[in-house]
DNA sequence: CGTGGATCGTAAGTGACCCGGAAGGTGACG
DNA sequence: CGTCACCTTCCGGGTCACTTACGATCCACG
């Protein structure tokens, strides 16, 4: 399963797109804007980034930027301008392909699998997290203690995936709240004091001085090994 | 340095090519059929191949896979042939990259670049930047001096992160503060002075001769590794 | 050489905000 | 009707951002 982010302001190509890709059993998530596109992309959870770069409010280059900075994932350049010298500032800028606009769908499909075939010869994830105090079964959607397993509600699962996903980095309150709750919520953050709290208490040694589940005041969370 | 392996018949075409690489400081390998193709790119040396499938005697598919099998090495197709089916039974076949002829030089030169540049990423993933008197990890957020972890306020590391990022180069007390405080407080020059100083407090051997957080007078700030 | 102004560095104080903990209310579901 | 998960509210304690004040340094100019 390939997990493709789709980034485009032009809600029509974006279904075209997502109607071709899903078809051919990719899964796929989408962005309407830079911002956003940022936000999902450093959750890690897509394996490759096909970009639009007409956007209105923002500059393709910077975005790619930014994307690069922030994730190794491959990032496809989709775009109408055919110009050498366009294609130079936004491959310099950290994107790995670009494919100019009307593009043969089998031919982009093709390069998607090189980008993943390429980045799978990589690594192969380990979806099993071994912290100190406990374990962490990403597949299974499961979690030891001590050996015996401990049920979480689905949002603290959820909550406690992102953080194990993005092991040691930290991820900021905005994007934890917009990859549990959705982009509607961001604003809670006692959501978040809640449910960290839970899982500290199901998880953690000494739940008022956390090893594992920390909080880092004014910035977010992180999961520590 | 980058080292490129040219695969092509055709010797005008070739010169040309290697005349454009050399004038880039590149190093070229040539070879002028899929047998020497084989042992030069299995030699290790080339960091990226350019392959023109026109040859005799040689089907340019089952080239590309036998450079698969033997080697992860980027391989760039640079063919007169459009036809998104000949693209894509090529990409299939282990091909990083298709180039239509006619194509342009700064293009190429810039897709190269974008594979030289991944090859170098999977070695440094999280971009570290690591100074004399301490280490910043910024995917992770974290700051370390002397091996143990600094504790850094919000503030005082959007100063520090935007300082790193432009290692080197000198941010603007304008730009500083804009980044950091939003676009109404460009004119607060003293907080940059608090946060600053604390900085220095918190990372410098010498918090009053700084090494590595200098101030420009009258100009803005600099990050010196 | 002396002086004044601008810029910089350092040190506190204070109010606002954020965090953790606890607990109650609500709706879904069996 | 009981249970479970989710959301919401309240509160005490601690931290941090911002402010003010003052001394140091540098430079221009008389």
């Amino acid at each position: 399963m390939v997990t493709v982010l789709v980034v485009d302001h032009e809600p029509q190509a974006v279904h075209e797109l997502r109607d071709a890709l899903i078809g051919c059993g990719h899964d796929v998530l989408v962005a309407e804007d830079g911002e956003t596109a940022l936000d999902i992309a450093s959750s890690g959870k897509p394996d490759v980034v096909v970009l639009d770069p007409a956007m209105p409010d923002t500059d393709p280059v910077e975005l790619i930027a930014d994307l690069r900075e922030r994730t190794p994932v491959p990032v496809i350049v989709l775009s109408e301008r055919p110009e050498p010298t366009y294609k130079v500032s936004a491959l310099d800028a950290g994107a790995d392909d670009y494919v100019t606009k009307p593009f043969d769908l089998e031919e982009l499909l093709a390069r998607l699998r090189a980008f993943v075939r390429r980045a799978n010869a990589e690594v192969a994830r380990d979806p099993v997290v071994i912290a100190e105090a406990f374990t962490v079964d990403l597949g299974a959607k499961r979690v030891y203690r001590k050996g015996v397993e401990v049920h979480l509600t689905p949002n603290e699962w959820a909550v406690l995936e992102v953080l194990v996903r993005n092991s040691g980095r930290l991820v900021s309150h905005h994007r934890l709240l917009r990859e549990v709750w959705g982009p509607d919520r961001v604003g809670e953050l006692q959501y978040l004091r809640v449910y960290l709290a839970q899982l500290r208490r199901k998880l953690e040694d000494d739940p008022s001085r956390p090893r594992h589940l920390i909080t880092e005041p004014g910035l977010g969370h992180r999961f520590e090994l």
